[in-house]
This record gives structure tokens, sequence and C-alpha cells, in this order.
RNA sequence: GGCGCUGUAGCCAAGCUGGUAAGGCAGCAGACUGCAAAUCUGCCAUCCCCCGGUUCGAAUCCGGGCAGCGCCUCCA
């Protein structure tokens, strides 16, 4: 079965035809490092990731390659602010959002560009266009891309020219011959960071950085380029302006990346979550209050190319959600184990013993991952494989040897697909601790309190002043705490 | 105005290269329980924004609407 993904280049789903078999390059769009990562960039990186994982397991070499953009106004505005070395302070923050990302359980990327070290590759790659006729230097420190000099300029976007005439502006200062023409290389302007080249001192403009880094970690030609549906225009089509001219056929944006995926917005109350908004979260913020598993699984919840909103109910419901795995996850080990019977408790069952966590379940995720990468699918049937195990786990009396195997197989399976999307790789009993702290905090619960209320329950039960046990048990749920009593003793959970 | 995406049960969300609606949450009934909680079982969209069309057959294809959102300025 091959692998299907929707490019945005030609706007439907096609197979993924590696450039060069079995092997696969991928280039991430990266953050602009001048603040902390918020919750968009948690969505497209943790999408990414599962990509990258899932080409992984199906056997294709896969070379990661995500850029830091440390060079751009937004960092000079910010530093200058702060008084702060706009290059030191980009690496500051490219030092945070590696913090969030590792929280959030996503692979490093192989190669890690920076701007601030690709300057020759890029003023290498302006002057080629610029010796090609691709690109003008009018003489006042800037270099600028002719756009009419690109017959397929705007195709991945969706545009023409005329229709782009409409909003285009020049900024003062500006010298171009077209206003739809972008800048390459920006002459310095005083207080700027700013690096030697054969038009004067300056930096790289916003677009070319990118063209240069694929460049050289992945080739004229690659694989697959990803990114925010924001970048579409003008960055991803400027993008392939660039590069097919400086280093393609001229003509034909397939010879940049072969294909383009990009994610849909997190949004808050249905509209973009985005900081000219100021409608955001910070991942930061967002780890504070929830584990970072349970975002990781809500952000999973929905197809990448969709937008959807965030929310705390939702996030909630994720995090629950992640508790009944790791406890059903918990059972099956231990049943499987043949420790512990389960307790005496379960309705009809099939005649089988049991629907099994059937030996058809890793197939049918690989299925749903090759279609476009369709994580909510993969949801679905997990759910089923897990209420299935519950199942199994409730039956009445002693386990057979066989159903102790298919238990300890489902366990397998469950893991083994939550590794494609780095999930469900901890231990249950400690996430599950952790999972109801989390809750608990939230709560403004004190858990010591909870758990003295609980051994005067205790006492109570052994006196059987069931009263008195099930005020207790009344009070305790009213904040939202859940009594467990099981065949080893009671816990409690949030709800 | 141009381009694009979305519209599926109370809510979230798959399906959309056509064949008679995954999954989750909430809700209801049942099993289990001293009572609960958890877990499991059953029920829960004659219908997929609206109107036409193609077809033996459409949520899925085509045409026309309506609504929401996004990009066209920095943005994942």
């Amino acid at each position: 079965m091959p692998i299907q993904i929707h490019d945005t280049l030609t706007g439907g789903k096609h197979e993924l035809t590696p450039l060069r078999p079995g092997q696969v390059g991928l280039y991430a769009c990266g953050p602009t490092v001048y603040d902390l990562s918020h919750l968009g960039h948690a969505r497209c990186y943790v999408v990414w990731d599962v990509v990258v994982r899932h080409l992984r397991a199906r056997g294709l070499a896969v070379k990661y390659v995500r850029n830091f953009t440390d060079v751009d106004d937004k960092i000079i505005k910010r530093a200058g602010e702060r008084g702060e070395d706009p290059v030191a302070l980009a690496a500051r923050f490219a030092d945070e959002f590696h913090r969030d990302m590792d929280a959030l359980g996503c692979l490093r990327p192989d190669v890690e560009p920076r701007v601030s070290g690709h300057i020759p590759e890029i003023v290498a790659l302006i002057a080629a266009l610029v010796e090609k006729g691709f690109a003008y230097a009018p003489g006042n420190g800037d270099v600028y891309f002719s756009v009419r000099r690109f017959p397929e300029y705007g195709r991945l976007s969706g545009r023409n020219l005329d229709d782009l005439l409409a909003g285009a502006r020049v900024a003062p200062g500006e010298a171009k011959r077209d206003p739809l023409d972008f800048a390459l290389w920006k002459g310095a302007k005083p207080g700027e960071p700013r690096w030697p080249s054969p038009w004067g001192d300056g930096r790289p403009g916003w677009h070319i950085e990118c063209s240069a880094m694929t460049r050289k970690h992945l080739g004229d030609t690659f694989d697959l380029h990803t990114g925010g549906k924001d970048l579409v225009f003008p960055h991803h089509t400027n993008e392939i302006a660039q590069s097919v001219c400086a280093c393609g056929d001229g003509q034909h944006a397939e010879s940049y990346a072969r294909a383009w995926l990009h994610n849909g917005f997190v949004e808050i109350d249905d509209e973009k979550m985005s900081k000219s908004l100021g409608n955001f979260f910070t991942v930061r913020q967002v780890l504070e209050r929830y584990e970072a598993e349970g975002l990781r699984l809500f952000l999973l919840g929905t197809h990448y190319r969709r937008d959807f909103n965030f929310s705390d109910t939702v996030l909630s419901e994720a995090e629950r959600r992640l508790g009944y795995l790791y406890e059903t996850l918990e059972k099956a080990d231990r049943v499987a184990a043949g420790a512990a019977p389960a307790p005496a408790q379960g309705g009809k069952v099939p005649a089988d013993g049991g629907a099994a966590p059937d030996g058809g379940l890793v197939e049918r995720c690989r299925a749903a991952l090759d279609d476009d990468f369709n994580t909510p699918q993969v949801l679905g049937l997990l759910a089923e494989a897990f209420t299935a195990a519950n199942a199994l786990c409730d039956l009445k009396g002693k386990k057979t040897p066989e159903q102790r195997e298919r238990l300890a197989a489902f366990a397998r399976d469950a893991r083994r697909l939550g590794e494609t999307r780095g999930l469900l790789q901890r231990a249950p009993g400690e996430t599950l601790r952790a999972l109801r702290d989390r809750a608990a905090g939230r709560r403004g619960l004190d858990t010591a309190a909870v758990e003295a209320r609980l051994a005067e329950r205790q006492a109570a039960r052994k006196a059987r002043d069931f009263a008195r046990s099930d005020a207790i048990r009344d009070e305790l749920l009213a904040q939202g705490v859940a009594i467990m009593d099981g065949p080893e003793g009671t816990s409690w959970k949030v709800l």
C-alpha cells in the first residue's frame, strides 16, 4: 500500500514517490525565535514529528531538516527593545523552543540550520539569481527578485500576478521595478546586524534563507516541504520562485520541493490564534496545567490540515482520555502477567471469550497513517482495541493462558502503535499518578488532605460504618474526587 | 474584490478516487457494586448547510446558493 499525501501544489492527494527510492528529504519551516513558542507551533511540529516517525516506521530513511530563523525584523525589534544582541536573543529562544518540543515528545530533527550560519550560501544564491537575470540590485543596497521572470509564480497559492497587484505595496526606501518584486537582500540600516555582500553590507530578506538551507542540506530538489498554511503566500510562493530560478529548471515548481504539506490553524473561539490578535497561549502556559502527553493526544485528535478550536474543556477531555488509555494498559499488563485476578465483574461476554484485541490493528493503523497521516482515525481504531482489552480483563474468573497472551499482545501492539504517535511510552502507574496530581492541582485540591479523608473513610468502612463512609465519599465526590474500591484497596482520581 | 478551506448527532471528530453514516465526550437503560466510582453491554444522525443535476445508487461527483473562517501585511 503506497503512502498517500495531500499536496498543496497539485491540490489533491497523490502517492509519495521519493526522489531517491527509500529515502525522503523533508524540510519543515521552523520558528522565528523571538519569543516563547505557542500552541500553533506545538500543533504543527507534533504533526510533522508523527509524519517523520511514520515514514521511518514504513522503512524510509528520512532526513529531517528544520530551521531556526534567527535573523529577522521581529528579532531585531525585540532585541532593540531589550538592549540585547539579536543573534543572542534568538539563540536563547531557540533553546526555549527545544525545551518545549522535547517536553511534547518531538524528536529532534537531523539538522537544525540557522540563518546566521548560512550567510555565504545565501549570498551565493542571490548572486546566482542576479547573474541569471532573475534578480537585480538597484544600487540602494537591496537586491530584489523579479517576479515576472518566473512563469509559474503564484502557482502554489493559486494567485496570478494581476490579482496580487491590487494588494501590493512598496515600502518607503525600496526601489522595486515592479511592486510585486520582493527583497532577497536588505541593505544594512544603522544598529542592525549586517554581513558583507557584493551589494554592500546587509542581511537576507525573509524568504531566501529557506532556499539556501534546503539546498545545502537536502539538495536542489527534495521530497517534502511543510509549514503552516499561512506560509503558502508569500513565503513558500517566493521560496519556489527563488529556488526554481536559481537552481531548478527555471520553469517548474516541482524542480524545488516535489510536494507541500500545510497544516491548519489552532483557533480560539473560531478565530486564528496569533500574536497580532493577542489570543494565543504559549506551550509553557499550557504545560503548567496539563500533561504534555495529554496535549499531544489532543493535537492529534484532529486531522492536520484542518483548523480546530483550543479550549480547556476539550483539552481536559483529552487528558482524561489519556488516563483511560494508561489505566487500560496497566490493567492489561497486570492481568497478562497473571498477577491479581481481575475483579469478578463484567457483563455479557461474546462466545469467544472476549473480542480479541486483534492482530489487524497494527495494519489498520498503518493504513490510516498511510492515507495522508490520518491520526484521528488511528485514535478511533485504538479506542475499539482498548474497549476490547478492557472487556477481556474484566472477564470473570481466572484467565486462560490464551487470554493472557492476547492481552500481552494487545499491550505490545498498543505501545508499538503509540511509539509512532509519540504516545503511551511511559510507565502506566507513574503516569496515572502524574495525571491525577495535575487534575487535583487544577481543582485546587490538596493531595494530602484527600488522602487523610480517605484514611478516615477506610477506618469507617472497617467498622462497617457505611453511613459515615458514604458521607466522606460523597463529600469528596462533590469536590470532583472519585473513589475506586477495588480488590487491592482503594484508589482515587479526579473526575 | 481575488484565491483557498470548512459546514456530518447536544459537543468534539473520521469518512468525501459513490454502495447505503468510525471513534470520543455527554445522555439513557442494563451488568457489576453494601452504596458508589471505574469498567463492560445495549440505545442514541432514515440522515450528513440548502436547492437542483448525474447515477441502479451520493455525505461522497457536477452546477447554483447560503454561512463561517483563512490568506492577499509579520505569522505554524
